[in-house]
DNA sequence: GGAAAAACCGCATAAATGCGCAAAATACCG
DNA sequence: CGGTATTTTGCGCATTTATGCGGTTTTTCC
């Protein structure tokens, strides 16, 4: 078989059916693996295919690019989200909950980062799609619009199987009296669920947020261990709650 | 025998086989090398076809010459997709696996459809979302990373949970004897899940991996009812799947 | 952290190529 | 028809290209 015929063929393949192992098609060519490997750099080179330990993908199978939209407060949310990247070490089974403040933590990620990520937000899913050594864990169930998140009972049913290292959830108000509390049943019941399933607790919200009220209760302030603000730990609106014994940073 | 002849008969087995040796001419012709190349290099230089290292291409099988930046197969993709959505009815439980075909589906769906989607595949689910009337139903369980899809032991028994009107599936391969194969082990045991979940199966491919094999297999013929390509349903390819009982679009 | 798979590197080999030249075939012309 | 010019062809040889193999390094997966 002919170098460029043959090269035709790979390029065949690997639009066909997405992807190609160098080790298949060696055997189907009956050609040496290194042959294949110099044929997958040379299309590489031309672009024609992406060429991945193994073998090569198409190169209109990597587009999964999601609109980052403008998030309110978002130079708030940028800090908050840096100091809740510096809880997160190698190894960890680390559940996340929805919302701006999570999906811009997981844009704040370290690339490199090995961790295993649960979650039932989509957009949060979707960034840690883009860390290549993270494993996802994705939680089903139906999907909350207004939320993007999945909610229900098996979701939560899947998230007391897990024993995670530590739980991140984007709260809309926190009280010292009321805890936090939250205004979509749904959406409460599985943080709920995901505060008991996290050996700890970090909630995250602007310093807005702070003192205030939503008619439903997800848990009271014993319930969680770190508190993240765009202030300063020293601050003093935040000081009741270190006084309650909860780690502000 | 004459140059011109000679060289018309070259053209000819190129235009016949797609491909032709040096080594193989000469024999054939009986004379030497070294007259084939000069006929070739002759031909190569009127761009009747295409000279590589030990032989000649057809200009037409030549794919390498093609600018890779558009996707391959858009458009026979879309039409499969506007073929697809042809079978959805409101209010449908509709179970999907991955691929750009199903996402390809996915867009191509009537932007008021109001409709239950299931899926596992994260861009998949992107699309639906988009939808404002249409219910998501998420899989969860840990992302495969090539296919963007939830699979699993977990994913497989919530499959198993649902019993859909109508399931969609991207495939990479069928065939008469062998069915529909795969080359991934954790996708084919979803797909499989998926078939029996659903009342009716919808297969769709771009008519290229018609008759090709993969290696592993996720059933037989027998078990899906409507097979969508971008050819007319009357097509030669297409009618021993019709002979079958597949109902062919 | 260690084993297995894949990729990389350099080298040897075999095939293919280009080139010069001479022989053969063909064309041309008186 | 014979002789010469021109084209075509084949061959030897140096060079390039393509390929496979062994050994080493890197990546991946438990």
């Amino acid at each position: 078989m002919l170098k460029r015929e043959r090269q035709a063929f790979i390029l065949h393949q690997v639009n066909l059916h997405n992807k190609v192992l160098s080790s298949g098609l060696s055997q189907e060519i009956k050609v040496s693996e290194d042959t294949i490997r110099r044929d997958l750099q040379e299309l590489a080179e031309e672009g024609k295919v992406i060429k991945v330990h193994g073998g090569a993908l198409s190169p209109s199978f990597d587009q999964l690019n999601y609109p980052s939209d403008k998030i309110y407060s978002h130079t708030q949310k940028n800090i908050i989200a840096q100091k809740a990247v510096s809880l997160i070490e190698d190894g960890m089974f680390i559940l996340t909950g929805g919302g701006t403040t999570i999906i811009e933590m997981a844009r704040n990620l370290p690339p490199q980062l090995r961790a295993t990520f649960i979650s039932g937000s989509i957009p949060a899913i979707v960034e840690y799609m883009h860390h290549p050594n993270c494993d996802i864990i994705v939680i089903g169930d139906k999907i909350s619009r207004n939320s993007k998140i999945t909610v229900g009972a098996e979701a939560i049913k899947q998230i007391n199987q897990i024993k995670a290292d530590i739980c991140f959830l984007g709260i809309n108000a926190i009280d010292i009296r009321h805890g936090i509390t939250d205004n979509d049943w749904e959406v409460v019941q599985l943080k709920k669920a995901m505060i008991e399933s996290a050996q700890s607790v970090v909630c995250m919200t602007i310093a807005e947020k702070i003192n205030t009220i939503q008619p439903i209760q997800i848990g009271l302030l014993q319930s969680i261990d770190f508190l993240i603000t765009e202030l300063p730990p020293d601050s003093p609106e935040l000081q009741p709650y270190v006084e309650a014994g909860i780690k502000v940073l």
